[in-house]
DNA sequence: TGATGGCATGAAAGCGCTTTCATGTCTCCC
DNA sequence: GGGAGACATGAAAGCGCTTTCATGCCATCA
């Protein structure tokens, strides 16, 4: 096994001088100071330039960038974090990254930070407070800039908290203080979207599949069916909801124990596509038919789901721009600005897991 | 909008007196030289402490390990990294972050890297050499003491360039070097079994839909899948294999092209399981069941696929152990052992898309 | 024409750690 | 009993930047 190659600057080891027989010096790293020593100026005009903090003569300025170039230099990003209070690092929980809606939101920030120099730290928060809580400490450690708390279990008052000593934006709840912002879709419209669409098609008995009930999304989607029924006439009934886990074996479930209790539904609206992705294997097993027997409608738009069998009709909140609408204000509020917390509206895509009732 | 709170020490401004007028302190972070102080040591003795690298009396141990509780210190990274070279980071270039198969290897890594006091830094390369290169730049401009490479087209000869600079672990292709280490599952064997689960079956047409060209892996399910062949005597028949991207869409096509030239076979073997999905969706389409009429195998067994419709007969291969075993086979080299490269055998999943051919 | 600023620049002091090197104290053994 | 280590500790020099402060220079104004 080779040693492990350690990145390292030309100048001459610690207290212990280059012996004059080495012979090529080892990969070297350029530093400022190295730069600075081509170009034929100090430091401070370097650091000047790669920063544009002020004014430098145009004839220094070229003779920089042309040792900056021919040296190769990438200024030391610890060595800068060190000096500046700044790690132009942010870190970013989510509850499973291989989730395919957090995959998404991940990715909507990735681009919105990469293109501003910064880049993201993730941590797992696994859907429970005391991992979320770890990886925050994580990231005060860290010295993160500022921190993107996607969804989660933790407290307000925790999140406040901690919003106080790092720049915090939170999604899926509404929660302001000094620090924090906070980005919600709007949920409850997505839910009356999904619910009036099935009512538009002739469903009068439409089940609901809720979302767990300790989360703020899944209650405004509650909200919302249960506004669409009484705009449109329909009585709500408890007996046809049901309440999963926001995954897909939690929809199967559901499904089954609506099922079992004999509860009759043509129309189905699940909380999240994982659900109902769930839900329509249940509905499968049993016999039932999407659309023919049950029409089925879910909530995220996730990247598979134009894919199910049958394609799925769904409310689309774009998880990504909500990544990069979190990525751009968390950088506003570490410049100091206002955040601007507009989202795009969520809209209904229509597509095969949904028909006109049958007369 | 509140001023960006900055973490920032108690120690007076530089040069600036603390004006005595000013009361509550701000929030401070504590340092090693206030942790020395109110243990009345030295710094060195403190950082010998927290880093084990030397004995240390237990009355002091005791006294600094009680101020650090105390002062709740937690050692910058900025400090620590400029000082001691190394950034208890690593990268990770990954292909798309938003995909289920990459999701579940990121979970691996993440969860061997952060038991080991090392955190992660994503990247995309969005499946294009250019953002590949682009991705590692950024990582050696970040000092990042390791990179896990996952996939990807970057050619063999770049990545062993850069491997000399950086530890390097690069998955999905077989390749070694100074610094360079390769994990690659068996995917001919994973690709053998798929196949002969169909002829076991009694499946004689068996067709194939391949990845894209340029992928050792998809190349070696290929390989896989013609050796099944000729092991139970069916002849290969070019007909019967389309290309596809390893996305959805790209099975959906490739079913519609084999189809459309009038291909007829019983069962069909697709290189992973996103191809799956929408070969089953094109199937559905054209009125042919899974799996009365076609039996269908994947490979990957991402986290959805036990709920698909039909739940899919797969090949697994644990993105998730593979993401781990990159993470510390890395974490290995980087501490300049030798990196252990076994990896969790590939096993056939046996679900509800396959089936007896029917007499 | 001399005081007045503004401007570009360099010197140097840190940022908060790690890591030599030097030193003082013990223990051990011939 | 005295010298040799072994051991625990502290002093201090960086790591590679940023940022203040001081300075020399030139154009400007009354």
């Amino acid at each position: 096994m080779s040693p492990p190659p350690r990145l390292r600057t030309a100048t001459p080891a610690r207290r212990k001088p280059a012996r004059a027989s080495r012979r090529a010096p080892r990969p070297a790293v350029a530093t400022l100071e190295m730069v600075a020593r081509a170009a034929g100026v100090s430091p401070s005009t370097v650091s000047r330039i790669i920063n544009g903090t002020a004014a430098v003569s145009s004839e220094r300025r070229l003779a920089v960038e042309r040792a900056i170039a021919r040296l190769d230099f990438r200024p030391n990003p610890a060595a800068r974090g060190l000096a500046s209070g700044r790690s132009m690092t942010v870190g970013v929980v989510t509850q499973a990254i291989d989730s395919p809606y957090y995959g998404e939101g991940l990715r909507g920030i990735e681009a919105h930070l990469q293109a501003n120099g910064y880049a993201p730290l993730f941590m797992s928060g696994h859907w429970n407070a005391r991992d979320e809580e770890r990886a925050l400490a994580q990231f005060a450690a860290r010295r993160v800039d500022g921190v993107i708390f996607f969804a989660g279990r933790l407290g307000d008052k925790a999140l406040a908290a901690f919003a106080r000593l790092v720049p915090t934006v939170v999604t899926g709840r509404r929660l302001a203080g000094p620090g924090l912002a906070s980005l919600k879709a709007d949920d409850e419209e997505g839910a009356r979207l999904a619910t009036r669409h099935l009512a538009g098609l002739g469903h009068r008995r439409i089940a609901f599949l809720a979302g767990p009930g300790d989360n703020v999304d899944a209650r405004e989607r509650e909200a919302g069916y249960r506004r669409a029924l009484a705009e449109t006439g329909i009585a709500f009934d408890a007996g046809l909801v049901a309440a999963g886990d926001f995954h897909e074996s939690g929809g199967l479930q559901a499904v089954n124990r609506l099922l079992d209790r004999g509860a009759r539904f043509t129309a189905l609206f699940c909380a999240n596509d994982q659900m109902a992705q769930g839900a329509c294997l249940a509905l499968a097993r049993r016999g039932l038919r999407v659309p023919a027997d049950v029409s089925v409608v879910g909530f995220d738009d996730l990247p598979g789901s134009s894919y199910t069998i049958p394609p799925l009709t769904t409310v689309r909140q774009s998880v990504f721009a909500l990544g990069e609408c979190a990525a751009r204000a968390l950088l506003e509020m570490i410049g100091g600005r206002a955040p601007r917390l507009a989202l795009p509206a969520v809209e209904l895509v229509v597509r095969e897991s949904t028909q006109r009732l049958r007369a």
